[in-house]
DNA sequence: ACCATAAAACTTGTATACAAGATTGCGCTT
DNA sequence: AAGCGCAATCTTGTATACAAGTTTTATGGT
């Protein structure tokens, strides 16, 4: 059975996102009519629609692209993320419901098992950030705030990209993991003072790292 | 000369935030294509992108229309620019370069003089809201945060309407004069404390308002 | 007059042929 | 061997014919 056109655009999404299709690759309409046997008006469709979400740059009568990683689009997005979760932190605490906080103390358990885990380096931070997506959604729901959750997962892709080649250094996945713990500690105590600057360190911590250019150059606009 | 798809983008962008096109005002592909002297595959390519960004709604081998003005997303909407404007004051108090400080002056003055104008109310409204956009964007430029403006505009179609809309009531653009001048005043004299308020009450001040239900019920949604 | 049903006329979705710009490569000139 | 020019071959952009749903209309029966 064929794939539907919504699909599709899952599952380039998907391989964009997780790095299968590295920045730069080419996407042209043809190619992609043939692997998934659909004729190039719908194709159009859907690789117009990954061009609005930044996924791929569309150069007029010449080709299509994976995006490279913007690092100022990540510098913008991680300001807007970490001041978004500034406020809602704040305000889910201290009451914060107990079954949400129940909740989170789960995915955090989780992360920590996964990280225990025996298994490649690169499985192990696809299912940690998994985890690490629900963790932070999860705050978004609780706040009633999920509809501006997905609205920034739309404009997420150099974010996402960017966290993830962060997150294959070495004790990367530790350091979050405990982040994590300390600021539900600090909503759970009511400490909002503290929040501010833990959420603002967590969310925006390698953002002046050269290590992304140092070891992904070729993953890196410009 | 035929207008480009760019420029037939802008055009029907505009004729929908004005409202000259109304909510459930049906867009047709065939109408569009005689309307621009195009064929109907330019003009799909122009409605998904209007629709990706809620300006209108694709129902399936049925028909496109303009959305109806979706409350939810006004509320979600004021919520994430009241949080971000919030935390750019906060920054710019009470530093703020003189320059950026005499362009926002200007503006306000500006919103004044037209508030004054012999004109009809829609005429005045249009732009005052114009100069409020303005003032709002000048913000996030001096802050370095012209990218978030940028990105929120893009799925504004909702909240721009509401506005527009609540800005037809007797006295409101005065009073948001006021509070711009308010909040510039605040900034200036680093009362960061009292910023918060200011701009949530500025922002989302009709939030709860039944003033849209009540005069242009056929204008939302549902 | 009412209702059921079928056909006609709409809508958008898809495939495909052709247009037009961009790139590549080959052969010629120097 | 280096550089120029043109043609072949890529690419995406557009127009159009047809497919496949949805709505409307007309028609026939009761």
């Amino acid at each position: 059975m064929p794939l539907t056109k919504k699909e599709i655009i899952e599952l380039l999404k998907q391989e964009i996102l997780s790095l299968k299709l590295k920045p730069g690759t080419i996407l042209s309409e043809t190619s992609l009519s043939e692997r998934f046997g659909l004729s190039r008006t719908p194709i159009r469709d859907i690789l117009k629609q990954l061009s609005l979400m930044g996924y791929i740059d569309i150069y007029p009568k010449k080709g299509n692209v994976v995006s490279y990683i913007d690092l100022e689009s990540v510098e913008q997005i991680t300001y807007l993320r970490s001041t978004l979760e500034k406020e809602i932190l704040k305000e889910l605490s201290p009451n914060i419901p107990l079954k949400g906080l129940h909740k989170l103390r789960y995915i955090l358990d989780m992360q920590k098992d996964c990280i225990q885990k025996e298994e490649s380096k690169e499985k192990k931070m696809e299912e940690f950030m998994a985890l690490d997506d629900k963790f932070h959604k999860t705050l978004f729901v609780l706040a009633g705030r999920s509809f501006i959750w997905d609205l920034i997962q739309q404009f997420n892709v150099h974010y996402i990209r960017y966290r993830r080649l962060h997150a294959l250094k070495e004790e990367k996945l530790a350091q979050l993991q405990r982040e994590h713990e300390q600021i539900l500690d600090c909503v759970v105590r009511g400490d909002k003072d503290k929040i501010d600057d833990m959420v603002y360190r967590h969310i925006r911590a390698d953002i002046n790292s050269s290590y992304l250019r140092e070891n992904f150059m070729d993953y890196i606009k410009q």
